[in-house]
RNA sequence: AGGGGCAUAGUUCAAGGGUAGAAUAGCGGUCUCCAAAACCGUUGAUGGGCGUUCGAAUCGCUCUGCCCCUG
């Protein structure tokens, strides 16, 4: 065997303790840490996405942590790109590289791939999304119908992202999105172990609710002020962010969106977990 | 202690004696680049006992618990 590199990923839901223990292992490896997880990239959103503290990212060098403005539009695919890109650096230089994050599709795009559709069209995709609220749903799906069906029959057709999407591959390109995603997963020239951080679910949502707390003390409304700006990007539509603009907007009290912060977390949380439950690679351990 | 009120899902609130509903929380699921996103589905209750009635969340008695008022 002659490929004897192995990428480390540590991952679980939100809460659960993956920085402390990425910092851990990245020491015994004498490895840096990769992030994966698509919010923290940002680095205008410093308190609400919990990053390592400064301590921390002084002590381990870490990349893809406040690498990248709100200001872009980031997508799992370039995450793709850049994440292998920056493992094949680094692997000259290591055999085991430690990365940790809480985002199930990145991790999924770097492990496995995802398919070469062209960039995204944000004009296009803009004007899809007018016709969603011009024209509604039931518009666009019967135009994927018509232009593909097996997309049609696939795809959650309930979900609008769903659809725009399927539609904006297909318009942009002029081949049916579902031809696209044929391909088979991708290899990868690393070994890739994955550690998945569980505990109890009344222990996380503790953790959770205590987090948002000390967010708001750190400071959390004054830095969804400083982003105001940029609302509208994707990288603020994020729990934390959504319910503090809506606080600034005068739609809810302060008490209010902090509840749902912590809601919105715990559900985020719940999801994640979903999302990993029927990824066999992953091996759990119980956090205490 | 005396007088009054209340008791329905984890929570907040419905149901003129006739199929106990809703909101919210909770739980479960989907996933090929907006993914901390966007969707889909779902469990669960009349405080205990006795009575009236064909039939009780609803009327009566009683017990328990909570709240208010008065010495």
């Amino acid at each position: 065997m002659h490929n004897q590199k192995e990428l480390t990923i540590i991952l679980g839901p939100t809460g659960v303790g993956k920085t402390d223990y990425s910092l851990e292992l990245a020491k015994e490896y004498g490895s840096p840490i990769i992030n994966c997880d698509s919010r923290q990239l940002f680095t205008e959103m410093r308190i609400g996405t919990a990053p390592p503290s400064p301590e921390q990212l002084a002590c381990v060098k870490h990349y893809f942590i406040f690498s990248n403005s709100v200001q872009e539009f980031y997508t799992a695919g370039r995450y793709e790109l850049e994440a292998l890109a920056l493992l094949q650096e680094l692997f000259k230089e290591h055999d085991r590289l430690v990365m940790v994050g809480g985002s199930g599709m990145y991790i999924d795009a770097l492990c496995n791939g995802l398919d070469d559709f062209p960039q995204a069209d944000q004009q296009l995709r803009a004007c899809l999304m007018k016709r969603l609220e011009q024209e509604g749903l039931e518009n666009l799906r019967s135009q994927l119908k018509l232009i593909d069906n097996k997309s049609y029959q696939t795809i959650d057709i309930a979900n609008p992202q769903r659809v725009v999407r399927a539609l904006e591959v297909t318009l942009q390109t002029g081949r049916k999105f579902s031809d696209w995603k044929s391909v088979p997963k991708k290899v990868r020239p690393f070994e890739i172990k994955k550690i998945g951080l569980i505990r109890n679910r009344a222990e996380l949502y503790n953790r959770i609710n205590k987090r948002v707390d000390l967010m708001m003390a750190d400071g959390l409304l004054e830095e969804v002020r400083s982003v105001l700006p940029y609302r509208n990007m994707p990288a603020l539509k994020t729990v934390g962010y959504k319910e503090l603009f809506d606080y600034i907007d005068g739609l809810t009290n302060l008490e209010t969106a902090v509840d749902l912060i912590k809601r919105n977390s715990r559900r985020y949380a719940k999801r994640q977990l979903t999302y990993w439950g029927r990824d066999e690679e992953i091996r759990w351990y119980d956090q205490f």
